[in-house]
DNA sequence: CGGCAGCTTGACTACGGTCAATGACCGTGG
DNA sequence: CCACGGTCATTGACCGTAGTCAAGCTGCCG
């Protein structure tokens, strides 16, 4: 698959991201080894397993999730476009979650061996790496605090929320509109609901008015109701570091 | 308050960190600016404040917490001798979450302001440092999918086992019981209990036999039951380094 | 048209929350 | 030295949110 040069980076165009110095552009590019396409439903990195490559998500939806041993499932996160994704693997020697693709996706390919090279060449992307680290770590304590706290309705708010502020920043917004690719048993398991409450809940979020939600397409008539339904301060999604 | 050198760092010795080249014991010894002790209940980071400091925990507990605006509380996870705290911080501006003493802590000061002269003189090191973060980050997964799909019981098997493991590759474990400074409530607050639940689980795990714990000491008579019920594999803790 | 996957709805159940009373322990002050 | 008050843990009674089971429904693809 030919590769689109990081120098018309579709997605570092978008607000989202903070800008690459030209130098950091020069890098990326020769860092970068392709691309590659993964079809919906297809499984991006395993858990259990090593992986030689590291990516960027370009395009597409997915999703991080842990397999328990009795076959449950957990849904870690949502991934997007501008996510890195292997990192663990990269660093850890294995995989601990599965990425599967909830949606096409197509991603930048890196070479997990030059990493290091990262390291000791260009200090401000490994920064940027470990910014990236850190950010996610928020989100997942967000995340915890979610699970851990929260009732069905404010979870299930809390989710569609912050894929609605993500996906807008991201200028994925079109009529309204955002994509949303997933099933109703991906939000389940990402919420630690049953499919069956996961479908009460969303139809009782219809039934408010909060939310629009069909055809893979997500409408929010009134962020700021969900927001505070979700009781998430109504701050600007942070730009960050694309890799 | 004087610091004790890095070389001679009571907890460098221990299995369960990586060592240092005597090199990095150098930069260490000059990154490091001093230490500080937090008495029991103290707060040494802020929700929502920035500091000039990040810190290596060298002796006693804490936990890391999220308050949420209705008051509720969630515990993100533990502090242990060896952990490094703050980084969020000096990454992102501000602390997401507030880290608090459970016992006195004696902590390793590093300014903030130095981290950039850590990444670009030092890969090795800011290699680690995103390494920690990516256990941090694995280990925020896996209480993810411990809130999300397990019940009560394994919950706190899960926490207890994983208390269990740490203290016991810090080398804490003396006669066969390592120290829990923690409160029940602390521990509703990190697994999405109620304090009376958790009591009465504590109760459960008690007259099966899995777990003493009283006067601040926990035992463990059966390890690989434990773990068992908290299905969590029977792996090594992995060596890790430290900062 | 048939079959399957995903969503919805109803009936019942149970895990864990809430409220409340009591007990154990400890530091403080009379 | 003991009484008091505070914090933390325990126990009982009751209740509600969310899980389970099961039956239908919808839409899609072969």
């Amino acid at each position: 698959m030919e590769k689109t040069d990081c120098a018309r980076c579709p997605l570092r165009r978008r607000r989202l991201f903070k800008d690459f110095s030209p130098d950091e552009v020069r890098f990326m590019e020769s860092f970068k080894i392709g691309e590659e396409l993964v079809p919906a439903g297809g499984i991006v990195l395993s858990q259990g397993e090593s992986s030689p490559f590291l990516y960027t998500v370009l395009e597409g939806f997915g999703t991080r999730s842990i397999l328990l041993e009795d076959g449950r499932r957990q849904v870690i996160n949502f991934v997007f476009p501008g996510d890195l994704v292997g990192l663990q693997a990269a660093l850890m020697g294995e995989m601990q979650h599965t990425v599967q693709a909830a949606s096409e996706m197509r991603l930048c390919v890196f070479r997990r061996a030059r990493l290091w090279e990262l390291f000791s060449d260009r200090p401000d992307r490994a920064f940027d790496l470990t910014w990236i680290g850190a950010v996610e770590e928020h989100f997942l304590g967000e995340t915890i605090a979610t699970l851990g706290q929260r009732d069905a309705l404010e979870r299930m708010a809390w989710a569609l929320a912050r894929i609605w502020r993500r996906l807008s920043a991201l200028g994925l917004r079109v009529n309204g509109q955002v994509p949303l690719p997933f099933r109703q048993s991906e939000l389940a398991d990402a919420l630690g609901l049953s499919v069956v409450h996961t479908s009460r809940t969303l139809s009782t979020l219809r039934s408010m008015n909060m939310i629009h939600w069909s055809k893979q397409l997500l409408h929010v008539p009134d962020e700021e109701a969900l927001l505070a339904l979700a009781k998430l301060p109504v701050e600007i999604e942070q730009t960050r570091p694309l890799m």
